[in-house]
DNA sequence: CTGTTAGCGCATTCAG
DNA sequence: CTGAATGCGCTAACAG
C-alpha cells in the first residue's frame, strides 16, 4: 500500500498538491492534477482514512446505542437513522448492548475516545446523569423527552398518546383499562404511568396496579400475556399494549384460543408496524422512522456546528383506527 | 483533551511510559505507575483511538454488509455477528445498502481505506469478481456458498434444504408444488432453481414456471402471494416460502379469507423465526444467529492471522414440524 | 498555483 | 525498568 509520499514522488509534485487533488481542492494545475490521478491509478493508491481522522479530529461516524437490533421496533429507528446518514456519507457504528451499563458505558467512551462524533441512544438503562458527563466529548442525542440537560432529545409524546388511547378506549365503552410495559423502571413507563393514573382518575375511572403487565416486549410475551389475562379473576376488558410485536402475539394467541377481540378483549397497539395491519389491529403511529431521521438530524447539525445549543423535538402521533378495539 | 504528553509532563515520566501503563505493559516501576495513573486521573485523560489506529494500522472493526437492517432476517444474523464482537471488543460498523451496488462498493472502499479491519457481507448486489478485488485488503466473509476464490463464507445448504422440504411434501401428498423467492437473480434463487427442477425430476413430479414467485421477502408480500394463487387457473397445492414474514403474512391472510391451512393450501416456511412458532407453521430451522457468529468468528480469525487460508463452513439445518402442512 | 514544514497523538524500537 | 527518537499517513498554514 503507497502513501501519499510515495504518489506525490511517482507524479513529480509534493504531497500537499497530492492532497490537494485528493480532496478535490481548486486552484491546481490541470497537468499536475491529471498527474496525480494518474500515479494515483496506477499504483493503487488509497487513503488511510485513520490519518485523516487522526488529523482532522473527526470521523465522520456517529454510534448508535440500543439493547438489540434484532426487534421491529429499534429495527425502524435505525433504518431512519441510516437513511439519513448516507445522504451525507456518514457512517454507523453499531451498539448492542443489551441494556447492560457496562456495554452502555462502552458507547459513551467510543465519544470520549474520538471514534464516534456523536451518539444517538435510542434506548438506555444508565441514568442521564452518567449519560450527561460525556456530553462535552460530542452531541449526544436521545429518543425520549429530556429536559434541562445539555442533552437534545426527539421523541414523541408518551403522555398524549396514553391519554389519548385512555380516552379512545373509554369512549368505546369500556371501564376496565390496563396496559403493558416493556420495562417497569423505565423513563417511559414512569411517564404512561402518570397517564394512565391522571386519565382514569379525571375520566372518574378505575385504575388498577394488576391491570398493568410488565416485561412485555415481544411476539411471545403477548402469547403469555393472554394466558395471564385468562386466569384473572377481573381480567380488564381492554389494553394499551406498547408495541405492535406484542399486540400481534396477543392477537394471534387470542385466534388460537378463541377469544374473541374485541368482543372479549379489546386493544391498541403501538408503532404501526406492518403487521397490525395485516392483524386489524388498531395502533398507534408514532413514526418511528423519523424519530431515527432526526435523531440523525440533530446530532449531524451539531457536529458540523451548524447549531450550537441543545435540540429538543417532539413528533406527532396518530391513532389509525383498525378492528381490535 | 489533553494528550499523552502532556500527562507525560504531569506525572514527571516519558511519554513511552504513560503509553506503557496506558497498554498495561509489564515492568513499570509501581511508583511511576500510580503517577501515571493519578495524572490521568486528575487530567481526565483519555486517548486519541485515532492515533492508536494509525500506528497499529487497525481498528478493531468490522463492516457489516446488508440491504437493509429492519428486517427480521438480517436481524438475527447481525444479532449472531453482535455478540461474537462484544466478547472480543469489536465493533461493527453497518452497511445499508438497500441492494445498491453504489453503497456496496462504499463499504468495500472503507476496507481498503482502513477503516474496517475486514467485512461481512450478509447479502449483496454486487458480483463476486468485483468483491474479491477487495480481498487482498482484508478478509471478506460472505453469509452464502462461495468457492475457488480468496472469499471466505458461511452458509447454509440452500439445494440439501429445498430438496428435503420438497421431499416432505411430496411424502404429504402434494404434487403441485411451487416457492417462492426473495430476488429472482440471486445467487441462492439459481440454487434453489436447480434444487427444485432437480428433486421434482428425480420423484417423477411436475414443476412450473408460474408457481415460483418472485419478490417474496416480507410480511405484505406473503398477503399479496395468496391473493395471486387464489387468482390462478392452476394453483400449486403446496409451497416452500424462503422466510418466515411472508409465510405469516400468507398465514394470515388464508385465515383472514378462509382458505384452510394445511387443506387448500400447505406451506412450509424459512429462518423459523418467533412468528412461525405462533402461527403454527411448519419451517426449516437455518440457525440464522449462528451463520452471523461464525462468520464473525472466520473474519476475526484472519484479521488476527490465527489463520491464513480462506474459510469455507458450512451449517446444518432441520425441519421443524408444526402444522401448516 | 505550489512546495516546505509543522503538527495530529500515539506506539515502539533502541540505547542505556 | 526508562527515555529519546522515529514513524504511522495525512492536512493545512505559510511563504513563495
Amino acid at each position: 500500500m503507497p502513501n501519499i509520499k510515495q504518489i506525490a514522488e511517482a507524479a513529480g509534485v509534493s504531497v500537499s498538491t497530492v492532497s490537494r487533488v485528493l480532496n478535490n481542492h481548486p486552484y491546481v494545475r490541470e497537468d499536475k492534477r491529471k498527474a496525480v490521478e494518474e500515479a494515483v491509478e496506477r499504483l493503487q493508491y488509497s487513503r488511510n482514512m485513520n490519518a485523516v481522522h487522526l488529523v482532522k479530529g473527526a470521523t465522520q461516524t456517529i454510534g448508535v446505542v440500543l439493547p438489540q437490533i434484532n426487534n421491529a421496533y429499534f429495527g425502524r429507528v435505525v433504518e431512519g437513522i441510516g437513511e439519513q446518514a448516507l445522504q451525507v456519507n456518514y457512517q454507523l457504528m453499531l451498539c448492542q448492548t443489551g441494556y447492560r451499563t457496562h456495554e452502555e458505558r462502552r458507547a459513551l467512551h467510543m465519544l470520549r475516545d474520538k471514534i464516534v462524533d456523536g451518539l444517538i441512544i435510542v434506548s438506555r438503562s444508565l441514568s442521564l446523569n452518567q449519560i450527561e458527563k460525556y456530553a462535552k466529548y460530542g452531541p449526544i442525542t436521545l429518543c425520549e423527552e429530556v429536559r434541562g440537560r445539555s442533552l437534545s432529545c426527539v421523541y414523541f409524546d408518551h403522555y398524549a398518546s396514553f391519554q389519548k388511547a385512555i380516552i379512545y378506549l373509554w369512549n368505546k365503552g369500556h371501564r376496565r383499562i390496563g396496559y403493558t410495559v416493556n420495562r417497569r423502571n423505565s423513563a417511559s413507563s414512569t411517564t404512561r404511568n402518570k397517564a394512565y393514573l391522571d386519565t382514569l382518575a379525571s375520566l372518574g375511572g378505575e385504575s388498577r396496579e394488576n391491570w398493568i403487565f410488565d416485561n412485555c416486549m415481544h411476539l411471545e410475551d403477548g402469547a403469555r400475556l393472554l394466558t395471564k389475562i385468562l386466569a384473572m379473576d377481573d381480567p380488564p376488558s381492554a389494553l394499551l399494549i406498547t408495541g405492535d410485536q406484542v399486540a400481534a402475539g396477543l392477537m394471534i394467541a387470542a385466534h388460537n384460543q378463541s377469544v374473541r377481540v374485541p368482543d372479549d378483549l379489546a386493544f391498541i397497539g403501538l408503532d404501526n408496524q406492518p403487521i397490525s395491519k395485516l392483524l386489524g389491529i388498531t395502533t398507534i403511529d408514532n413514526r418511528l422512522n423519523e424519530i431515527g431521521a432526526e435523531a440523525f438530524g440533530i446530532s449531524y447539525r451539531q457536529i458540523t456546528k451548524q447549531t450550537d445549543s441543545t435540540i429538543i423535538q417532539e413528533l406527532g402521533f396518530k391513532i389509525v383506527e383498525r378492528s381490535s378495539v
